[in-house]
RNA sequence: GCCGGCGUACUCCAAUGGUUAGAGAGAGCCGCUUUAAGAGCGGUCAAGUGCGGGUUCGAGUCCCGCCGCCGGCACCA
């Protein structure tokens, strides 16, 4: 391989024997074509066409290195929907951006020495060269960078709304940390207790952090009314949320008298059943009520607590560890006297980080008491009569017993009951919790937005004025990777004067999660340039909201879930006029490499430059949708390109051959054609682009050994149904076709239904299930008529040999079966 | 452990409950073509659908129980 920049694997040559035609050359036509939609604008969007309006929006990258095979299946499948779409009859807006802010920045900078800013802008310059060479049809007047003020001071800006309407807080709580990142994370930032980026081991420290209310909306998340989306991403939202029912209830603690200790139980109706009480080993009234002869066992299981890991807090193997406080509780209800734990197993997070503890039925709880000694008790049974020595703890339904006045109850009527009987006496009330947290923003890093709040001696928490914003990130800064906010180093980006009061005050020198810029980033694109609001209303109503969203599924949770939650507050705070920013959702399944998921630090990315080198963008567009299903994901194998480089070769050969208006049209091509574009269709419809690349395939095949005007409209056909799929060869073929304007101007094909249906069909005659025949008869021939000619066959005569026949099933077009007694 | 998804030729994948499981692609093999080729054309080999039951006139497809792989959740009271 030598020569040019282009080197192609075979020749390429066209196919037509009697004549000689110019072979494939992608290397030429697509930077050609590539070019010329830049500077004819075929990509700029007009806010106002005689076509309907379509916002079609995929996820914007972080611009993180180079582009790899991961991006170009997220893309180019679509890409070629945004251009599907366009075909059908829409304006489709189809905008880019880049989700700029990062840490991977400022390790870069730590790093190598070169600063974010720098470091981003030069990605960001390459990626926006690799879309083009991709062949997508971004409209990139639109294009939003989130690390820029104009767009980052309206993340500044919603603070402050937020903030004013009690959406945003500041409060000290046990967070996650990462060691490495030297940051807290957001729940959601935590998978399977490491740093989603780095997968350091995280652990709990008590912090003052800025957070967004987003359990305020725990319950309107878990509704998708009207949404398309995929099951799975609704499951897997509803499961994060976590909705529990139950009830709040406390128990006195025995001589302290203003003490109470307040749990949150799902099993009301078994209360009679708590044999002792847990707390986390970080609830408030630890120190309270230990006994002075724990104090020292109870300041080493803290202290060990408060080091372990999340990762091995929470593992549900460990043995159950805890230490007696000494003290006691009154079980109201059974009016027993309680022994009070502690035990890293109850949560400080969830709930009121402290639990009844009901060893007979809870597994937990159970195997805490056989591992202290501590009693058990059966109170509810499931055939109603009262047992000795549990063997394990039974979690299901049955009668309460053991339990006063509730004894003989149902339990489930009894979680009702007990939970009203707990508010008339004033102990406790019927209540919902989630395992939904607050989303903490904070974070210890330079490179994101500002929190645009001061803290002063005399007012204290104050926030910047709206007319003072942006809080301008400061551009000199000493970035190390250690000790703690940079920007706390940043002299005269924190100290500054009190809005309030024109004293001496500091800045808040954390910044905000980035998944905060990308909560919103879609208001932005109608008119990114606006700087008097985070959105153009006039323009963005022309398009909000998002009418299909495509993405990678690792977004399921974090970002789909922040932007529904920003949607709604922005709603309510009146700026928006819908519940859901993206109606529509399609998540493409992960594309691994050796069964492994792609990524820098693992060192095996796949870089698509050599295959568009060799190939062509259109032939790796289209190989990355035939792979597999594009919602399943695959892992990669390029073994299969030439599949596609021979296809699109075809189609060349096919659309340079002369074009004849003589001979005789080809009915059964021309039937093909029909099936193609609604094959093709259908299957676009449904994001199937494997099989409809298969279809193309075939009709392909088809024209190849046709002649005759047939295969001039087939071959025009192929070319428009393949524009979306492979956008250069297509837009090739059709101008020296001598199409008029562009390809990807012109309407999708329509087909005719009834034309597309063969004229003869096969229909099956069975016995018992068993092919016997076949008989070749008009398309829509009747039910009676088809039951008449099977029976008139002599091989089903001879296989139903004279038994009886009990019935006959016609399936129209298909199959008769002649079922006989037996 | 719980919840999803998937399991079909050597490989990637198709198949509204309906013909003898194959649309498409890769690999292999054979032929043709070509000055030659790693190009092109045609052909061919190859699974009875993870396992076991069931429903049905008919099951890859529906139901039940297992097994395996992938993903999510997981000491959440």
């Amino acid at each position: 391989m030598d020569g040019g920049p282009f080197d192609y694997p075979h020749g390429g040559a066209a196919m037509t024997s009697e004549t000689k035609t110019e072979r494939y050359a992608p290397g030429t036509i697509e930077p050609k074509w590539q070019a010329h939609w830049a500077s004819t604008g075929l990509d700029a969007t007009p806010d106002d066409s005689d076509k309907p309006n379509y916002y079609f929006v995929t996820m914007f990258p972080y611009p993180s290195g180079d582009m790899h095979i991961g991006h170009w299946y997220a893309m180019a499948p679509s890409d070629c929907e945004a251009r599907y779409i366009r075909m059908k009859g829409h304006n489709v807006l189809f905008p880019m951006g880049f989700d700029a802010f990062g840490i991977n920045a400022e390790n870069a900078a730590i790093d190598r020495g070169i600063h974010p800013a720098a470091w981003t802008d030069k990605n960001m310059a390459h990626w926006r060269e690799q879309f083009r060479s991709l062949g997508a049809s971004i409209d990139w007047r639109r294009e939003v960078v989130t690390c820029y003020p104009e767009y980052y001071r309206w993340n500044q800006w919603m603070f402050l709304k937020f903030l004013e309407k009690g959406l945003a807080y500041r409060a000290t709580a046990p967070v996650n940390w990462c060691p490495r990142d030297e940051t807290v994370l957001a729940n959601e930032q935590v998978i399977n207790g490491l740093c989603e980026r780095c997968d350091t081991p995280v652990v709990k420290k008590d912090l003052t952090q800025w957070f967004y209310k987003i359990t305020a909306y725990a319950d309107e998340l878990l509704r998708f009314d009207g949404l398309d989306w995929p099951e799975r991403v609704r499951v897997m939202q509803q499961n994060w949320i976590g909705r529990s029912e139950g009830a709040e209830i406390q128990f006195p603690v025995e001589g302290h008298r203003d003490a109470a200790i307040r749990f949150f139980t799902t099993r009301p109706d078994t209360i009679y059943g708590a044999t002792f009480m847990v707390l986390a080993p970080e609830h408030p009234l630890v120190p309270a009520i230990t006994v002075p002869a724990q104090k020292a066992a109870m300041d080493a299981y803290v202290a060990t607590a408060r080091t372990e890991s999340e990762i091995e807090r929470t593992s549900a193997e460990r043995p159950k560890t805890g230490v007696d406080t000494g003290a006691f509780a009154t079980n109201v209800f059974s009016g027993q006297r309680i022994p009070i734990w502690i035990a890293d197993y109850v949560l400080a997070s969830y709930g009121t980080g402290a639990i009844m503890a009901v060893p007979a039925h809870d597994e937990r709880d159970f195997a805490f008491a056989k591992a202290n000694g501590l009693p058990i008790k059966e109170v509810i049974s499931a055939d109603g009569e009262e047992h000795a020595g549990l063997e394990a703890a039974y979690t299901g339904p049955g009668r309460m017993v053991r339990s006063g006045p509730y004894s003989g109850t149902p339990s489930e009527v009894g979680k009702r009951t007990i939970a009203s009987e707990a508010k008339k006496t004033g102990i406790g009330t019927p209540s919902v919790t989630y395992r939904l947290r607050d989303w903490l923003i904070s974070r210890q890093r330079y490179w994101g937005t500002p929190i645009p709040v001061v803290y002063c001696d005399t007012d204290g928490i104050v926030p910047v004025p709206e007319d003072q914003l942006p809080v301008v990130l400061p551009r000199d800064v000493q970035l190390t990777g250690r000790g703690g906010s940079p920007l706390a180093k940043v002299d005269a980006f924190v100290n500054t004067t009190c809005p309030k009061c024109g004293g001496p005050a500091k800045r808040e020198t954390d910044t905000m999660d980035t998944f905060v810029d990308s909560s919103w980033y879609v208001y932005r694109y109608p008119d990114p340039k606006i700087d008097s609001f985070f959105m153009n209303v006039d323009v963005a109503k022309k398009w909000l909201p998002v009418r299909r969203y495509t993405g990678g599924i690792e977004h399921a949770i974090l970002h789909l879930l922040y932007a529904r939650f920003v949607c709604k507050a922005l709603r309510d705070l009146g700026y928006l006029w819908f519940d859901e920013p993206f109606l529509h959702l399609r998540n493409q399944g992960t594309i691994v490499f050796k069964s492994r998921k792609m990524s820098k630090s693992r060192g095996n990315v796949v870089a698509p430059d050599e295959y568009v080198a060799r190939y062509g963008a259109d032939t790796l567009r289209l190989f990355i949708m035939f792979m597999g299903p594009w919602t399943e994901g695959n892992d990669w194998d390029a073994s299969g390109i030439e599949g596609t480089w021979r296809f699109l070769n075809r189609v060349w050969g096919i659309g340079l051959g002369e074009r004849t208006s003589s001979g005789t049209r080809d009915a059964e091509l021309d039937r093909a054609v029909q099936r193609t574009i609604k094959k093709v269709t259908d299957d676009l419809e449904g994001y199937r682009f494997n099989t409809a690349i298969a279809a193309m395939m075939e009709l392909s095949t088809a024209i190849f050994h046709a002649a005759g005007p047939s295969r001039d409209g087939a071959t025009d056909a192929l070319v428009l149904l393949l524009a979306p799929f492979a956008p250069h060869i297509a837009e090739e073929l059709w101008e020296r076709r001598g199409g008029t304007g562009s390809v990807h101007r012109q309407a999708w094909p329509a087909y005719d239904a009834s034309a597309a249906k063969d004229a003869v069909v096969t229909v099956v005659a069975q016995v018992n299930g068993k092919v016997r025949d076949r008989l070749e008869l008009p398309a829509g021939t009747g039910e009676e008529a088809l039951k008449r000619a099977a029976l008139a066959s002599a091989k089903v005569v001879q296989a139903i040999g004279g038994k009886p026949v009990d019935r006959v099933i016609v399936v129209a077009d298909k199959l008769v079966n002649v079922v006989t007694e037996r």
